[in-house]
DNA sequence: GTCTATAGGGGGATAGAC
DNA sequence: GTCTATCCCCCTATAGAC
């Protein structure tokens, strides 16, 4: 907070391009895979420098990811606890924001994913995110879609479940579908653009 | 297949224990992670050894890569090759075989998808996946159902995206789902068991 | 085939000069 | 703050005895 670069012109500081570098690094190959070296090099600085802003890379990790997870979930609670949009609204709200969201990140699922089982989740319990959904507008709502009988998954996460996995697993899944099927680059795009409507005939 | 061990009784030669040792550390802890000592201690066997059998550490994984990746798929490819089977029949095969699966193998989705990225895919091309795949029954079936009008999505990748990311991403996303809602092992595990029609009104 | 012992290298972290 | 040089552990792979 206190050192925090508000400046219009990217005069980045230091911090700042090791932790950008870090989260490219740490994003593409996995903590595991990564070596402080490569987080160096890709920051034009030395490696000793990287342990001087952040001790090990343990630490710098840790932030990486808590930043990575709870940019990807404010999205989620900023949509889900907004009382004047429709279910239909949010839905297409949370499928587009992701999307977009993934275009421009596409190594961040994955890397979630894969990071989250190594580290057992925990880190998730310093992030403030359950209370944001907990009573949020979304849960009312869903609930009376599935008294009026217009949803088929009566519990909310099993409908957050089949959302995200539409809107996920096409580009995590990107490399194997290709291989089985053969398609290229260009069609894979196109038949991923065809994923407009992700949840239709909810109203 | 010329070294198939048959006996009933499981005496399995050591090469054996090493793979299956191999398999159960790689697909938890991905390549990067995975130490040989690791292997060798879950094999019960010295670390020499499996040196002695698979020369190094990316053989014996690749070895069990492609192994894991064939199991997945000729799953897949048998149903979509049946011509007896309707549609219907092959998406809720499909389904429960691979929720069964998974069941068996929970880290194996998450492992593939993670390894694949790490190498760009290219030991699919080592496997005969494509052809058993490319004039299927289940293309033909699909095609069809498309021109009747009882498929949303036209293409049939786009169709297999879908289904597979609603069967695997409960598992892999099981973690951080169960984080964003705070809710326990056993109360996932019944909205999960609800998950039996994956694919409804398809006939 | 299986072991012990060790070579060899890589990578995280630090000392210390500037 | 930033660098160079270096330490040291850990891990893979191999040599060599049995």
């Amino acid at each position: 907070m206190a050192s925090r670069n508000n400046s219009k012109i990217a005069e980045q500081t230091t911090e700042e391009r090791i932790k950008e570098a870090a989260r490219k690094v740490f994003q593409k190959k996995g903590f595991a895979a990564t070596r402080t070296r490569d987080i160096a090099e890709e920051a034009g600085i030395n490696l000793a420098l990287l342990n001087y802003y952040f001790r090990s890379k343990e630490k710098l990790f840790e932030i990486i990811m808590l930043e990575t997870l709870f940019g990807f979930m404010q999205n989620l609670a900023f949509i889900m606890n907004d009382d004047k949009s429709t279910l239909q609204t949010k839905v297409e709200l949370i499928a587009s924001g992701y999307i977009d969201f993934i275009i421009r990140n596409p190594n961040v699922p994955l890397f979630m994913l894969s990071e989250m089982r190594a580290n057992s989740g925990g880190l998730l319990k310093k992030l403030p995110i359950k209370q944001l959904v907990s009573n949020s507008a979304f849960l009312k709502q869903h609930r009376k879609a599935v008294e009026e009988g217009k949803i088929a998954e009566p519990h909310p996460l099993h409908f957050l479940m089949n959302l995200l996995g539409l809107i996920v697993f096409p580009f995590i899944g990107k490399p194997m579908l290709q291989g089985i099927s053969g398609v290229s680059d260009n069609q894979f795009k196109k038949i991923d653009d065809a994923k407009e409507e992700v949840y239709p005939g909810l109203d």
